[in-house]
DNA sequence: TCTGGGGTCCTAGGACCC
DNA sequence: TCTGGGGTCCTAGGACCC
């Protein structure tokens, strides 16, 4: 944990509806034309150009229950590609890096940086160098909000996203209740739908009201988080800046099925395949596996009493980052919680209690992890999914090729890792 | 007909110990 | 028959984030 101060500087840098600008950066011709993105399987819209939001068209909002406004006003529709926005974001936050050597990336969209080495009447003009850089070099436009809490960059950001600048500066300014005032209790980084109907009753209405109120009656009503959280918004650090990457503790994937799924063969498909995405990703981390999580549900959407959810732990003896070995366990797991006649819906994995691969290399009882074949053998396999791309190499039973259960109507079918695709930007 | 995916942290309560 | 008090650790579920 970094040290904090009170002198601290912290802004917030967030792209603005990214995918969407993503997906503009190699089609111009949607520019100024209202635009969505889709989440995987086409299923809710992730990601509105401005010309969307002033549709009326919903975060999260279901993809079938938009279509007429799509039609009616000639929205332009992508499915997700994340391995695109993924590249980009690796761009924005290359080049944000230039700009302070203690950055957190927070998420695919958004860091934050520490300006504290930033004089306060500077600040401001820092900002806009910032934007105006990232714009420049990556073609993406973004918002800034400058605070001296994280909490008070976030609402600064909050208020630059309406702005035309586009940067906003709490730190100077005399005008910071006002501001605060002006955003909904709801709209606070922290405050979620459970607080918001506690402030709410409480007569708590915005991020003003709440730095307003009682430091006591915070800490006797609500959890660590509210007090965190207000202390915050009086510009008192809580929450500091964590410029170096963790590795994950937790590792899920996950997919809803393009089409219903009711047989256990189709389930034992699903789960192969997540767990060879799963295992991947752990081992690149160099990490290896105490405990598997296997889930299944059908839609929650649908009647109650079609209902069916369920969930198998298993305690793996041994702590391993095996493919093969997760596979065997994940499938009899699976056995176990599957019931026949039901119309799944999804079906994921979940590895927890992450750790290091190496520490635990030498197991005196292990009969699995010093198969040196077998580590050679997921090397390989990782090896030639990185060159080749994923999924180059798998195993039989995820049979990959011949018939995949996801919709992916609208995908521009872009590969940044393809030269040939790559535009130029041109901006004066 | 059709409703995403991947994380973190906190807390209450149970199991277990002396 | 009577049935304490205090501690740790783990886990499931909830709340929140993007």
């Amino acid at each position: 944990m970094s040290f904090m101060h009170y002198n601290n500087k912290i802004a917030l840098v967030d792209c603005n509806s990214f995918y969407v600008s993503c997906e503009r950066l190699f089609n111009p011709s949607i520019n100024k034309k209202p635009v969505i993105v889709l989440s995987s399987n086409d299923g809710c819209v992730i990601s509105r150009s401005t010309e969307a939001k002033n549709l009326g068209i919903k975060m999260g909002e279901p993809y079938f229950k938009v279509k007429k406004t799509v039609k009616e006003n000639d929205v332009s529709v992508f499915s997700t590609n994340f391995a695109l926005y993924g590249d980009i974001s690796r761009r924005v936050m290359e080049t944000l890096k230039q700009f302070s050597p203690q950055m957190e990336i927070y998420s695919i969209d958004e860091a934050f940086l520490d300006l504290s080495s930033i004089k306060n009447e500077d600040l401001l003009e820092h900002g806009y160098k910032i934007r105006k850089t990232i714009l420049k070099w990556t073609g993406i436009p973004t918002s800034i909000g400058i605070g001296t809490t994280k909490t008070l960059s976030k609402a600064a950001n909050y208020i630059a996203k309406k702005e035309k600048s586009g940067v906003v500066d709490l730190v100077n300014s005399k005008k910071i209740n006002e501001l605060l005032s002006r955003i909904k209790i709801n709209d606070v980084w922290g405050v979620g739908k459970q607080l918001t109907k506690f402030y709410i009753r409480n007569g708590i209405n915005t991020a003003y009201d709440l730095k307003k109120i009682h430091n006591n009656w915070i800490k006797k009503n609500t959890n660590v988080f509210g007090s965190r959280t207000a202390m915050e918004l009086r510009g008192h650090p809580c929450v500091s800046l964590e410029p170096y990457e963790e590795k994950r503790k937790n590792c899920c994937v996950s997919r809803s099925f393009g089409k219903k799924v009711t047989n256990l063969e189709d389930l034992n498909e699903a789960i192969t395949t997540h767990c060879l995405n799963a295992t991947q990703k752990i081992r690149l981390d160099k990490q290896t596996v105490k405990k598997i999580t296997v889930f299944i549900r059908t839609s929650p959407f649908q009647m109650k009493s079609n209902y069916y959810a369920n969930s198998k732990n298993i305690d793996l003896p041994i702590r391993t980052n095996d493919s093969i070995v997760i596979i065997k366990q994940a499938l009899s797991a699976l056995k176990s919680i599957y019931k026949k006649g039901y119309r799944y819906q999804k079906t994921g994995i979940i590895l927890s209690g992450l750790k290091d691969a190496d520490i635990y290399n030498k197991n005196l009882f292990s009969t699995i992890n010093n198969d040196e074949k077998r580590i050679k053998l997921m090397k390989a396999i990782d090896h030639t999914n990185i060159k080749y791309g994923n999924n180059a190499l798998s195993i039989a039973q995820a049979r990959l090729k011949k018939r995949r259960n996801t919709k992916k109507q609208y995908s521009s079918k872009i590969n940044t890792a393809c030269f040939d695709f790559l535009p130029t930007v041109k901006i004066a």
